[in-house]
DNA sequence: AGGAACGTAGCACGGCCGTGCTATAAAACG
DNA sequence: CGTTTTATAGCACGGCCGTGCTACGTTCCT
């Protein structure tokens, strides 16, 4: 057989099937033979790829935390606090089509890492990533006094909102539209500043 | 064989057995062998009291949702709303090793729900009793002075952020304690009455 | 006392699963 | 051109799964 594409991007694309199955159909149906079915691919020729499941499954979880990372990461370019940080946090919040499908299986991998040695590692190494990003977050924040100077306490709070926004909006996507999550981290940040200039 | 106990006490250790193997292997593994070796029954037995597996898995999760909302319930006594505030609150969070089981396996059946629509519907009903209880929380703080009078935002809020400190604790249960999870929503609260007294 | 309903157990069928193995053809390389 | 490596496919084994079915003892009701 000829060879269409390198190595790398097939294993990307067989990322991607992982994901749309779950998706459609949840985590426990994302089987060696239903992904290689979704990739269009035999089930010898994913092992060649992919020597077992959980490799299968771990790359595709990589995947996922990365991007989330490296939306972190785009913290260029602005530079009034306040709008840094909703610009940032706005772009971790499940607001279009993609970032939607990323946080359901984000979900449902969070899920399985709870008894899962090898997703646990991965899913803490996103969860200090994205501490880590909400701790910068607030103390820019604070030291332009546009939030508390608690920074710890503070830090604890928007990353739970950012996530329970987040399992929010898929658990009830209906309910939980791109303006009101934004709205709500928009609001949170006003608040901060507000404690700020009263509280501390 | 005897009757040694009445169904409804069977339903419920076989509830129990559910919750116990999902704790322990993780939902995939909450299989009608396994749950029925869990509670010390053969698999014929089992079928006897749950017909099918998804009735048996639907069961419970209705007791875990069931004991959630009877924390909600729970708000008799206390009459200072801020004290009351807390103490519904608090007593949401996962502090107590029963609290904190429950919260892992609600995180458990809620991934599936997004892919069941049985579970889907509990999940939904667990959801709205707690913003609804979140709601009930906002208003009388705002009544009270002791909270914005946008109701609607800091509910969204509130409940995103108590949800977001549930996933937290499950996920890494070292870095959440109880006494960490317990000064965050005090801390909000407080929050709240600031930016009542300052900005609206 | 005797039949009906209940609770428990166990088996067997068909299905999906992960993985090890072999085969084959294309490509890469000498 | 021949050989080795790579990519693909397919099969088969053993295992766990849900569920339908039968059997058997116990309890209950009449």
């Amino acid at each position: 057989m000829p060879r269409v594409v390198d190595p790398a991007q097939r294993r990307q694309d067989l990322a991607a099937a992982v994901l749309r199955v779950i998706r459609r159909d949840g985590l426990e149906h994302a089987s060696v033979r239903n992904v290689a079915q979704e990739a269009g691919l035999s089930m010898g020729s994913l092992r060649h790829y992919f020597t077992s499941q959980s490799e299968l499954m771990a790359f595709a979880f990589e995947t996922v935390i990365e991007r989330i990372q490296a939306r972190l990461g785009d913290l260029t370019g602005e530079r009034d606090p306040r709008r840094r940080a909703e610009t940032i946090l706005v772009e971790l919040l499940p607001l279009d089509a993609d970032r939607r499908a990323e946080n359901e299986v984000w979900l449902a991998f969070t899920a399985r890492a709870a008894v899962d040695p090898t997703l646990r590692a991965l899913r803490d190494e996103g969860y200090d990533a994205l501490r880590d990003g909400c701790r910068a977050i607030v103390a820019e924040l604070s030291e332009a006094g546009l939030a508390p100077t608690d920074v710890p306490a503070e830090t604890e709070r928007l990353h739970a909102l950012l996530d329970g926004l987040a399992v929010h909006a898929a658990m009830r996507p209906d309910l939980h539209t791109a303006e009101s999550l934004a709205a709500a981290i928009s609001r949170h940040l006003d608040a901060l500043a507000v404690e700020r200039s009263r509280g501390d």
